[in-house]
DNA sequence: GCGTTGACCTCCA
DNA sequence: CTGGAGGCCAACG
């Protein structure tokens, strides 16, 4: 396993993002050791394989908003599913990053 | 191997 | 809010 390092890496990080929790493509970026590669991040997303089953809707910009639609089929589908996960929205339309940005436990690396 | 593109981030006007 | 410019890394043609 461990094909291609990192958009296996996204793929992990991804998958291992719990309900009512988002994380931002630079905050994963950062944790494969690449802060500047939010755009990589991005893109795996985009291409995220189905067969992995990959909560790609959990990962939003920091900003805490999201694809401009191109993606599960709308951002204001994106923001019911989180918002059904237990995600807060914020008036803006932007996701609570400060209640809802989850991070990595600790005991892979350090952050 | 090069050029372009991209679901990004940050700064400035 | 919109716009441009720079930077990062990987996939695609």
């Amino acid at each position: 396993m461990k094909g291609s390092n990192f958009f296996n890496r996204v793929y992990e990080i991804v998958s291992q993002i719990p309900e009512g929790k988002v994380a931002t493509y630079g905050q994963i970026a950062a944790m494969l050791g690449s802060p500047r590669a939010a755009r990589i991040v991005g893109e795996a997303m985009r291409r995220t394989p189905e067969y992995l089953d990959i909560p790609c809707h959990r990962v939003i910009s920091k900003d805490g908003t999201m694809a401009p639609g191109y993606a599960f089929g709308g951002e204001g589908k994106q923001r019911e599913m989180l918002e059904k996960e237990g995600v807060i929205f914020k008036e803006n339309g932007c996701v609570d990053m400060q209640r809802c940005l989850w991070r990595k436990p600790i005991m892979e690396r350090d952050e």
